[in-house]
RNA sequence: CGGAGCGUAGCUCAGCUUGGCUAGAGCGCUGCGUUCGGGACGCAGAGGUCGUAGGUUCAAAUCCUAUCGCUCCGACCA
């Protein structure tokens, strides 16, 4: 008899992060790696979790006045080269068509034919082209704000990927917004940034923290860029969401401008913002533990499966019990969606087929035999506690709480991250303590270590080569910081700024 | 683009140094049987132009040359 390893992922989070989270992927059946270098196939789990994220932010954008609409994967190369600091900043990494037919090549394959007058390229973000239209929409203060938003692919050539939290390709939602004056464009860019954070924290049970980018961190062509940043459980940052202020800078290289009500023509103040496929991969790595996936139930494809256990003469009995409680379940709401229930009747043994839903994150699972249905109960596991750890419900018990077990482990989720975060947080005062906190004990395989580190800040060209050095970066200047001055942990200047300090994805 | 490594079954790999049986193992897959309330076991089976193209040789997965691809580590990034 195989020994079952003591844990269903190995290596555990411990041993290896970067290599439990691939495995993590792989036992949950979320993607996997293309033919195509650097792209990733998401698979019917880990599409339905975009889904969900699909469905729920699109809501929430709609309910702050957006509307969707598609542009263009192309980009006619010439777009991109109207704000100088835009192409600085995506220049290396895009992808260029440069032809338009394929013909018979002397050696038996194809050739590209019919070359472009003028590459195009394929969208690493879409502020040009949608700018462009915007420039030929706006025409008087009455056609504004556009408020925009649209779901789509985007690529970037990346040197290094890893699988959802840099792909060449991956998919995202990016909004564009055009407003008639500059406190209007700044209001929308801190609303989005609240939706993010909102979406974060109240759906995917991620605690993160709003703040504003330095200037090196900042988006190529905005005035300011905002993001949320959270903790995952190897301690490292990682940047889930962004909102940008872009000023007048695009409306003046793409001449998006308008009569006033004085009459005057005015450039316009636009902004963007955007959350990707990415916000997948802070999940698995916010909740996840050595059994796999652990999902939060908001987001949770199917919230509940039932395991029937039965022999022969007892299939159809114990079938139509999990029938009937699967549709009293169907018939209750839970973040906005009926409970999704599924009933695995497939022809496996059952530790298999449940170690399987362990891994995958599912959050509820029954497990059905005579004995269960006997006394009108049902035995549940939960996926935010152990394997083991499972207890005999009545079903009507079951039924009647399902909601609530649900929604507290949704708060469990959260409270649980919020916890790890705030126990990996430190405020620094001196330059010892912080390299300190940022080197790990073995130099060849770093083990998990650091975390968050807030410390007062003034900016200094050698605290760039500082932390250049230890590998860590300035993550925001986070809100909500008291005012009280202090004393920067590196130049030793009074001052009132606090930024938060992290290695980072 | 720099450094390292790898291409042999669906997956993970052994075999190569020292050329020579019919190219192997584990996992997975198919069938049958025993099992089934915690990751099963037995038996039988399917599955490979050894990345590609040349070369050396009586003989190449193995040696040589070229080429393509991928992975990992750096510089860059949501």
């Amino acid at each position: 008899m195989a020994k079952a390893p003591k844990t269903a992922i190995e290596p555990t989070r411990e041993q290896d992060y970067p290599e439990w989270f691939q495995q993590v992927i792989k036992a949950a059946e979320l993607a996997e790696l293309s033919p195509v270098r650097g792209c990733m196939v998401i698979k019917p789990w880990g599409y339905a979790l975009w889904e969900n994220i699909q469905q729920v932010l699109d809501r929430m954008f709609k309910e702050t006045g957006h509307v969707n609409a598609y542009f263009p994967l192309f980009i006619p190369m010439s777009y991109l080269e109207k704000e100088a600091e835009h192409v600085e900043g995506f220049a290396k990494e895009c992808a260029v068509v440069t032809h338009h037919r394929l013909e018979p090549s002397p050696d038996g394959g194809l050739q590209p034919a019919g070359k472009l007058e003028e590459p195009l390229i394929v969208r690493p973000t879409s502020e040009t082209i949608i700018g462009e239209m915007f420039s030929r929409w706006v025409q008087s203060y009455r056609d504004l704000p556009i408020l925009i938003n649209q779901w789509a692919n985007v690529v970037r050539w990346e040197m290094r990927t890893r699988m959802f939290l840099r792909t060449a390709e991956f998919l995202w939602q990016e909004g564009h917004t055009a407003h008639a004056t500059e406190a209007e464009a700044r209001e929308e860019t801190e609303t989005m940034l609240k939706v993010y954070a909102d979406f974060a924290e109240n759906w995917m049970a991620m605690p993160v923290i709003q703040g504003e980018k330095t200037e090196g961190e900042r988006f190529p062509g905005a005035v300011a860029t905002y993001c949320i940043e959270a903790m995952m459980q190897d301690r490292k940052a990682l940047q889930a969401g962004t909102s940008h202020f872009l000023g007048q800078n695009f409306a003046k290289a793409q001449k998006i401008q308008y009569l006033s009500d004085q009459g005057e023509e005015t450039y316009a103040w636009t902004t963007s913002w955007g959350v990707s496929t990415r916000l997948i991969g802070a999940m698995i790595m916010t909740h996840s533990d050595d059994d796999g996936l652990v999902l939060p139930p908001k987001l949770a494809p199917k919230h509940v499966v039932i395991l029937p256990i039965y022999k022969d003469d007892s299939r159809e009995a114990i079938l139509n019990y999990c029938n009937e409680i699967a549709e009293a379940l169907r018939k209750q709401l839970f973040a906005n969606r009926t409970i999704e229930v599924e009933i695995d009747d497939r022809d496996l043994r059952g530790g298999e087929k449940v170690w399987q839903h362990i891994k995958k994150g599912v959050p509820i699972r029954l497990e059905i035999g005579p004995r269960d249905m006997e006394k009108d109960a049902v035995f549940m596991g939960r996926r935010d506690k152990g394997p083991k750890e499972k207890q005999t419900l009545s079903r009507s018990d079951f039924i009647d709480q399902a909601v609530s077990i649900l929604e507290e482990m949704q708060d469990n989720l959260y409270q649980r991250a919020l916890e790890f975060r705030e126990d990996n947080t430190k405020t620094i005062e001196d330059k010892e303590t912080f390299k300190a906190y940022f080197t790990p004990k073995n130099k060849k395989k770093p083990e998990i270590h650091g975390g968050f580190a807030r410390a007062y800040y003034v900016d200094d060209p050698e605290l760039e080569t500082f932390l250049k050095e230890l590998k860590v970066t300035i993550r925001c200047l986070p809100f909500e910081e008291e005012t009280k001055p202090g004393r920067c942990f590196f130049t030793g200047k009074e001052t009132s700024q606090v930024a938060i300090f992290a290695k980072a994805y």
